[in-house]
DNA sequence: AAGATGTGGGAGAAAGTGGTTGAAAGTGGC
DNA sequence: GCCACTTTCAACCACTTTCTCCCACATCTT
């Protein structure tokens, strides 16, 4: 299968449930690969907001992101909270021969990413979190009236 | 793994969690000091405006924000405050040939910079702080429905 | 069946750690 | 004020541990 780039609005979508090994070495599910061999290198820059959930941005993609935020003050306290965080969880990774990318610690720890995991598209970006703790969360939350007609209006 | 430098606005990225050993020692992660090796020399100035991280600029670059300074007048408060604070903490100091810093003991007391520590890469320098500390303030810090909306405008 | 994708593991190199020795700085006594 | 002794510090050496790279096998797909 192909990945459409049809006006692609959105570069990665969609879920490919894996699993991460035991040296925390997360294998990028070839369609995704793909994509990024085609239109990015081999670096990635993996950080986190929560500690929950791992974002694997492109590093070129991490770079606009870093554009925007000089574009801020540094006293700015929401590119201080947001630095904090992703720098706290970040670092910077090289994806090896067999296509494979090196979760740093912290994150497989926090987020107990290991084992199995999805994988998720996400604009620019990659998302992996732990695939049990991911289904109960879907479990918890229920659509409410509310959320029906935020679906209506958009016509979904 | 080699650190991508392109159109480096942030020389340094990431967290690399590391240990100050008893006397005080700390080992400046190798993909920081592949940076360092090749765009700086092994002197370094290391200070604090707050006591509580360390800041660890690679010394040209610390001469970098001296010029800055020399710009303003002696009696310009701001001025006064900021060198008051860097030279109260601050000690130049050279990399060993294991690739080590000895931090300021002032330092290491009053921001409890020993043990399991955070090097975290900040623009043209690095941050050092404790790691348990830094876990802490970011669990504490939330992002409010203000700071959801920066990043939601910044398109992040 | 054959190629592509996913998985595990081992060897060698790199990174990290601790300790010891020698030099330098600090202190006290003459 | 100078000399000698003591103590601290820094540089170097050697060992241990971790990680990265690569090879080889298993499994899935077309």
């Amino acid at each position: 299968m192909e990945l459409a780039s049809v006006g692609a609005l959105f570069m990665f979508r969609g879920n490919h449930p894996t699993r991460v090994d035991e040296k925390g070495r997360l294998k990028v599910p070839a369609e995704f690969k793909r994509v990024i061999d085609e239109k990015y290198g081999q670096q990635f820059y993996i950080t986190s907001l929560d500690g929950k959930v791992a974002q694997v941005y492109p590093f070129e993609e991490w770079e606009r992101i870093e554009q925007k935020l000089a574009g801020l003050s540094n006293f700015n306290p929401t590119k201080k909270k947001f630095l904090d965080r992703t720098n706290y969880y970040g670092q910077q990774v090289e994806m090896d021969g067999q296509g494979r990318l090196l979760l740093p610690q912290l994150l497989r720890e926090s987020g107990q990413i290991k084992g199995e995991v999805a994988v998720l598209g996400n604009l620019t970006y990659l998302v992996v979190r732990n695939l049990e703790l991911f289904k109960r969360e879907i479990e918890e939350e229920k659509f409410t009236p509310e959320d029906e007609k935020t679906l209506d209006e958009l016509g979904i």
